[in-house]
DNA sequence: AGAAGGACCAGTGGTCCGTA
DNA sequence: AGAAGGACCAGTGGTCCGTA
């Protein structure tokens, strides 16, 4: 078991980030420029500018119904390649992740606004941050959302080549997003078992992991598989006391 | 300004505990030995032995009257020197400190239990910290108490010395202990604007101190002073614009 | 009066489940 | 059916204020 790649996973997922967006939505209420990268999300904003969304894509306007004013959620996010653009009323997994990027971005921002306060800084994303994305007009991120898809940029952080060759995988046979979130814990539950079973750990070691709550399933599967492996070693003689 | 104090500050204050009793009122219920040691605190537990409290002081015994089951209170703290026994229905300061190093006996074991059942693992004194020490028969310790002394402690980490002296001092003008907990404020902002002002990154790069969140008053002291310093450094003449 | 601590409260982490 | 997210809830950090 090689327990030193950790540092060399640390460094990657760090490159996918597009650098040109860094201040982007921030504190502004402006959509940024992601969309002209990836054209991903494209909800609605109050005011929000006809022809300024879906910039690469030119379909559909049957937004069910009334022009400004309706309740109008995220479109569902479907298994993209990397790289791959989401057609018709979809976002890809890229824009995915950028979500979480422009999370680290805001949460930065409160980091910033708080020392210059000398209140209380946090170090994670919190209730706070959402609230300030909120504020900030990017009405398209919320905490359930995020909290449900961690795990799935926790790989895309740790093992940018497995998580990469997972979506293919689970493009090409046709699965949900639902299927390949279920997916994404398998090999995260594997990395921890070369690192000591320390999911804390590894997220804290990731700088843009690191703000991020290890999830609760996460880290039972963890615990679970820690408890099967030491039990089944025992089994085939550790040269412990056998529990039988 | 010597901006390297801190690493040698931080080690002070740990020799002082007491390393026979780590294991202590842990999880049983009982005593502990520390009323041998600076017969301090004598509060009494339901089904408490007669005759156990006050191994060295022995006076008075008039308990407000009733025997078993009634109500009672901690006694309150008065101004010692250290290493001086509080007499009286009083307790000491070197015993206010050591309830401190009680509660972090009792957050290792909570992170102990949290680490084996593969749960959330809290890295400060939380309500479940106070909750486990109420369970294992520490009922002398409370959240309110605690949060109400962290800055005085914090002083006795970062620079046992001045927090001696500043006891010392107290004691002889016969002060209260408001007046000498109010007084502990200032040396540790005077310490703060020797490490850049961040407070945080001082009680964190203390490993006793830094299970204790900062005390919102001391942070609020640290800013205000911070900006009170670059205010007046600004018009001595720093070198920036000057505002007028 | 000075001080200890039960108990409250606003805002948190966590996620369910009514919604589309 | 599969998925997005408003809204709820138990337990938190913080400390006030009725108590002794």
């Amino acid at each position: 078991n090689n327990t030193n790649t950790l540092d060399a996973l640390s460094q990657e997922g760090l490159s996918e980030e597009p650098v040109q967006q860094d201040k982007e939505a921030a504190g502004s209420g402006g959509r940024g420029t992601w969309e002209a990268v990836a054209a991903g999300e494209r909800k609605k904003q109050s005011g929000r500018k006809k022809g300024q969304r879906k910039v690469d894509d030119l379909d559909d306007d049957d937004e069910g119904g009334g022009a400004d004013g309706e309740r109008q959620r995220e479109h569902p996010f479907i298994v993209t390649e990397p790289g791959e653009v989401a057609r018709g009323k979809k976002n890809g997994l890229d824009y995915l992740f950028h979500l979480y990027e422009q999370c680290r971005d805001f949460l930065i921002q409160v980091q910033s606004i708080a020392k210059e306060r000398g209140e209380k800084c946090p170090t994670k994303v919190t209730n706070q941050v959402f609230r300030y994305a909120k504020k900030a007009g990017a009405s398209y991120i919320n905490k359930p959302k995020m909290r449900h898809y961690v795990h799935c940029y926790a790989l895309h952080c740790l093992d940018e080549d497995a998580s990469n060759a997972l979506r293919r995988a689970f493009k090409e046979r046709g699965e949900n997003v639902g299927a390949w979130r279920q997916a994404c814990y398998k090999p995260l539950v594997a990395i921890a078992s070369r690192q000591g079973w320390d999911i804390d750990s590894i997220f804290n070691a990731h700088p843009r992991l690191a703000i991020w709550y290890v999830p609760t399933k996460l880290r039972q599967l963890c615990h679970a598989e820690r408890n099967a492996a030491s039990a089944s070693s025992a089994v085939s003689g550790g040269g412990h006391h056998l529990p039988f």
